[in-house]
DNA sequence: TGTATGCGCTATGTATACAATAACTGGGAG
DNA sequence: CTCCCAGTTATTGTATACATAGCGCATACA
């Protein structure tokens, strides 16, 4: 090669893990296909080593599956699968949710929560909801759940935390996206938000229990939602990164 | 080097990997300790590629944290940090215990969870309980809550809660190591051995919400006696490993 | 004497060469 | 015609060489 021109402020191992999330999501890469060291090398630009590191990691991360006999392949994932991580993301969030209301959080680390809150607030009063506020509610979603997470001060829970959500199917972004693929999304997003309510409230009265309820019914309702928008199998062109994924069958 | 007669029936990869670990775990390596490749590469006899995915995998593991400016170093835990890795771990068993009263499960695949427990309850019937018997339990029990997590017959909790277990003081042995230490243990085992027959009770009557209720206790069980005995600072030498790497002051 | 700057060394990130194994293909025999 | 074995090829696992960045120490100047 003569373009020996790397650009050295990111390392070649992110380059190549982002590289190669990305051709997994785009579906470039499809699932049980076996990924081969020097294709992701032509692909990605970085040499060998980076590229092992970064298939290490993503296989950590649960996108690749090592193969007995050397080497990764994409993992296939079944609809079983994608609600049990939802649930399983829900019920770590329901520990965090528990964590902060039984430690104890101040007014002032509340703030940001009630801010989210009042933003999306703002944003479902409009009927119906527009294409432009349903992104930014995706993104005040997200930021709501990891501000939640933090709140329990747990590093090691705030760690699995970040690991469940790695799978995209299973973060808070991708929930919604699957609700959005219903016709009743916007009741959807109103009973969301009432969770969102609930459980800073449980947080502030110090209710652990009923804090930790709340998120674990935020988590079902959105497997519910998910269940819903497979079954109408014209809505799944919403979700496609999901669609190739979710290829295994059961 | 002339003894490059190395054992291909393993990886070097994961000799290394275990060499590390061990390592970290007998004290060899220090909390807040950068480790070096090149030493790693000496005491291991791999080479700086292997060492290097290794080192990569341990910290995915948690016993490593990534130094921004290049290299790893070895974590440091908190007493609070262990706790919640305990009850994270115990959260996790209670939706694994869920998943299979919800979803049903034969009679012939408790049986081997049954075998356990009448292994553990013959254990117990010695008062007290002699030194072999005691590992004898150490390894029923690891077994009983490997089982107990099959059951969930979910792919991506088992993955969730053998990452959780990967941590040495959040594993099943941990738990019991950690009573061991005190004078009680003998009741202590007697209780947890209660825990154990009602989560099966609980799954052959198909009651989720009790199933999963017991599991945290049983956690929440071991995070007391993890407690107290880490008051009895006494007792701290029979929990090396723990002693060594619970260092960060919290 | 203290601080700042520059030089050198060491350790990590990256690239590539080598070795070994697993898969595939072609040919031969039953 | 099919099945099995052997050879070849391609791909992974491992080792090492090279480049670069960061860190420390020493020296010089204020």
């Amino acid at each position: 090669m003569a373009e020996r021109e790397v650009d050295r402020s990111v390392s070649q191992t992110v380059k190549a893990q982002l590289a190669l999330r990305d051709q997994i999501l785009s579906g470039t890469l499809r699932p049980g296909e076996r990924i081969s060291e020097l294709q992701a090398v032509e692909t990605t630009g970085a040499s060998r080593t980076p590229v092992r590191m970064a298939l290490v990691r993503l296989e950590e991360e649960g996108l690749l599956e090592a193969i007995p006999s050397g080497g990764f392949m994409v993992k296939a994932f079944s609809e079983r699968d994608i609600s049990d991580s939802i649930e399983l993301r829900g019920t770590l969030e329901g520990l965090a949710a528990r964590f902060a209301a039984e430690r104890g959080v101040s007014a002032r680390e509340l703030e940001p929560l009630k801010e989210c809150l009042a933003a999306i607030d703002e944003l479902l009063r409009q009927v119906p909801i527009s294409i432009e506020a349903f992104s930014s509610y995706v993104a005040l979603n997200a930021r709501f759940h990891a501000l939640l997470t933090e709140l329990s001060r747990s590093p090691p829970l705030i760690r699995q935390i970040d690991r469940a959500s790695a799978l995209p199917f299973a973060s808070p972004s991708a929930f919604v996206m699957a609700q959005s693929a219903l016709p009743e999304a916007q009741q959807i997003l109103i009973i969301g938000q009432e969770h969102h309510r609930v459980v800073i409230d449980a947080i502030e009265n110090r209710e652990g229990a009923r804090a930790e309820a709340v998120m674990r019914e935020h988590a079902r309702l959105a497997v519910r939602n998910l269940r819903l928008a497979l079954r109408n199998r014209t809505h799944l062109d919403l979700l496609p990164a999901l669609a190739r994924i979710m290829t295994a069958t059961d």
